[in-house]
RNA sequence: GCCCCCUUCGUCUAGUGGCCUAGGAUUCAUGGUUCUCAUCCAUGCGACAGGGGUUCAAAUCCCCUAGGGGGUACCA
């Protein structure tokens, strides 16, 4: 048996879509479920719109999402592998050699029809509601002196394949299974332009001879294009790979997934807006495909191990944001805070005063850690840490903040005001920018009621609870209600890490200065 | 127009004649934990497109209808 062999072939004609990327997975992870390659071919016949900005997007998004290719254009250094060049525009010599020999064979003919006569000739097919629109077959039986003749009119001709007439092609797809394609659907199609430059289905056929492809798994646009390019194989005398049409990507209303469709983008625009590659990756695997019965997060690894082409439904599949943030989420829990820390740097970075994390790695790291578990995107960092840096010292509040801090105005200003004395008292850790690594080195935050006690210099969080729990008995305030004109105050928002994981956090000289500059404006009004 | 494919909760899916009063995930709702939010846990709402067959028995097989998708290029 030979060893499998599997590509992606993208166009670099415009970025790399979900469904694209969605391709390229599952020709990956069949070829390392069978043990074998995966190759990554560029086809670039379209020099109208193929450009190497694209070029570089889809490499660049493949490699985001881990789909790495054993052989295909270089990635800094060498390119791989030894079939190649995997550019179809340094393979025209190729095609050139087997079109010569399919013209001699008479499986290919020269065409010189006008692409002015294929317009009306297609206009008038759809006019009388003809059953079958495409080529006539105009030029399929020309003789030597009509050639000569339109060569002397100075045509040039591109060549056509000459189609088995009215011939049932059986086509076994590993999704479909059987199908029966009759070739009077087929016209005789173009497999070379007049300047040498090969059409799809000629030169994916030559490349996935030359290159060994034994499976080819791409979107169900190009079924047919399989039936044609089967019948090219036969016409050569060689094996066609195994097939699989996979279904294409819907959005919400069901129809096919396109630019202008919310939510849905390109597969870098998900890197820039935050989103885990990872989760990513999860979630389009799921796109028409099911891992098990009662699970549906699991590594590359796991899906390399499960994957079956033949268990790829058969229907489109929707595409749903929502199901995406929350798998985005599970993959932000899952990782380790200093995971966490790692992936959020490049998101946190340019949202805080230059040198902060540098020099504040560990109170950096214990931020990270009290918002690990309520971000589902990494760009979500930078807005909900904001708090923590802000100069002003009377913080803006939002809608939540404001409700909730109204509830108790008549009692805020008494309650902040003496609460700021408590933590005044208090051994706090220093605020930033100060240096507070001694504390935040000794204490790891979330802190949970069970953990054991801290060895911490100064107060941590469940002394501070403490001490607060203290003051608001002996004031005789309901705990439930004192906390929120204090989050309001010291976050500006109602929601967020633990109180006293906030007033950690903080440090005592802002925590105390957010409380009175509040209790300040409250009398003030 | 013609050809091909598809159709299970809103969404992604499990299900290949009896294990299905149809399972999981997500979303939504409710409750629990709790200082808020989030997490976590529990509960609930929610589907076999419709109609005919075949069979002792059908989500599963066959036919028709409807709806959806794809193709029908000197694009890929």
């Amino acid at each position: 048996m030979t060893a499998p062999r599997l590509r992606f072939a993208p166009s670099p004609t415009g970025p790399l879509h979900l469904g694209g990327a969605r391709t390229a997975m599952y020709n990956w992870a069949l070829a390392r479920a069978l043990g074998g390659k995966f190759i990554l071919r560029i086809e670039d016949t379209d020099q109208q719109r193929s450009t190497d900005e694209s070029l570089q997007i889809i490499l660049e998004g493949l490699q985001w999402l881990g789909i790495d290719w054993d052989e295909g254009p270089a990635v800094g250094g060498e390119p791989r592998g030894e079939h190649g060049p995997y550019f179809q525009m340094q393979r025209l010599d190729l095609y050139r050699e087997v079109i010569d020999q399919l013209v001699a064979s008479g499986h290919a003919y020269l065409c010189y029809c006008t692409p002015e006569r294929l317009a009306e000739l297609r206009e008038e097919q759809k006019a009388r509601k003809s059953s079958f629109i495409g080529y006539d077959g105009h030029c399929r039986d020309l003789t030597p002196e009509e050639r000569a003749a339109r060569e002397a009119e100075g045509l040039v001709p591109n060549i056509r394949f000459r189609m088995p007439e009215d011939r049932v092609v059986k086509v076994h797809d590993l999704i479909r299974g059987e199908v029966e394609v009759n070739t009077k659907q087929l016209d005789d199609w173009v497999m070379m332009r007049p300047g040498g430059v090969p059409l799809y289905n000629f030169a994916c056929v030559v490349d996935d001879i030359g290159m060994g492809i034994t499976h080819v798994v791409r979107g169900e646009e190009h079924f047919l294009n399989g039936v044609k390019q089967q019948l090219l194989f036969e016409a050569l005398g060689k094996e066609p790979p195994q097939y699989a049409h996979i279904p294409l990507i819907l959005n919400q209303k069901g129809g096919k997934l396109s630019k202008r469709d919310p939510g849905v983008k390109s597969v870098l625009e998900y890197r820039d807006l935050g989103y885990p590659p990872e989760a990513v990756f999860n979630y389009i695997a799921l796109l028409g495909w099911g891992f098990s019965a009662d699970r549906d997060v699991f590594t590359r690894d796991e899906m390399v191990d499960a994957f079956k082409i033949a268990s790829v439904g058969k229907a489109g599949a929707k595409f749903d944001l929502e199901k995406l943030h929350w798998m985005c989420g599970e993959y932000v829990r899952q990782w380790s805070v200093e995971q966490c820390v790692e992936r959020a740097r490049a998101w946190l970075e340019p949202a805080m005063p230059a040198g902060t994390m540098a020099q504040h790695g560990a109170w950096l790291r214990n931020i990270v850690a009290c918002y690990q578990e309520r971000v589902q995107l990494l760009s979500e960092f930078p807005d909900k840490v904001g708090w923590l840096f802000a100069k002003d010292v009377r913080l803006e509040f939002d809608a939540g903040a404001e409700k909730k801090f109204n509830k108790h105005k008549e009692h805020a200003a008494e309650w902040l005001r003496g609460y700021a004395d408590v933590l005044e008292a208090s051994d706090l850790p220093p605020s930033w920018p100060e240096d507070r690594s001694a504390a935040d080195g000794a204490v790891l935050l979330p802190s949970q009621k069970d953990a054991p006690a801290t060895a911490a210099p100064c107060d941590d969080p469940a002394a501070i609870e403490a001490k607060t729990r203290a003051f608001t008995e002996e004031r005789g305030i309901k705990f439930g209600h004192f906390v929120h004109p204090v989050r309001a105050a010291l976050t500006g928002t109602d929601r967020g890490p633990g109180l006293f994981d906030v007033v950690f956090l903080l440090g005592k000289a802002t925590a105390v200065a957010r409380l009175r500059a509040v209790a300040d404006s409250v009398a003030a009004d």
